[in-house]
DNA sequence: TATATATTTAGACAAATATCTAAATACTTT
DNA sequence: AAAGTATTTAGATATTTGTCTAAATATATA
């Protein structure tokens, strides 16, 4: 629980999740829409990568990154027990 | 969006808010459930108030604390967007 | 009014975080 | 095999964060 919300409590992480909501991408083609060098990309990648919140698969030179909505669920389960 | 995160982010604020979720509490008797000082807790609480996740009333020299939970709606709603 | 209680504010500090550039690794193509 | 492309790893740095102690503020009570 920890790790997730540490993994969303970024606002370029959260972009992320909402771009590979629409479809899968290439690790370069994440980096291409921030204004961000490509290896803070992959950090970011890597802690959401950490966090279970996606996945990725290799492809020849390409790394390609899914978005795992499964782990969604434990939040989505955390925020439901303050409703009355 | 990125206030409540970053107020989530922290495992000692999540336990104030289920310990809200209960019950009203002084900040005080939170500070009484954690070992951490009241002044670190004071600023977990401020951190909390201006996410509008709790709320806060002067009584007497006493100062209550309550859960908003009308503000977890929108994480609600985010986590949602990712449900297919 | 003086003292005790409740809480916050101020200031300091160590640890965590987001970012960068440079270098390393892995795959593809010529 | 060499060169190019995709991505990560390593190391550095500035900023943010969580914590503390000491001091300030506010209320209650003797």
């Amino acid at each position: 629980m920890n790790d997730i919300f540490k993994a969303l409590n970024d606002a370029t992480r959260r972009e992320i999740l909402e771009l590979l909501k629409e479809k899968d991408l290439s690790a370069g083609e994440i980096a291409d829409a921030f204004n961000i060098s490509k290896p803070s990309i992959s950090h970011h990648l890597d802690i959401l990568k950490r966090a279970d919140l996606i996945t990725s698969e290799k492809n020849g030179q390409f790394i390609i990154y899914s978005i795992n909505t499964t782990i969604m669920e434990d939040v989505l389960q955390w925020i439901l027990t303050f409703k009355k």
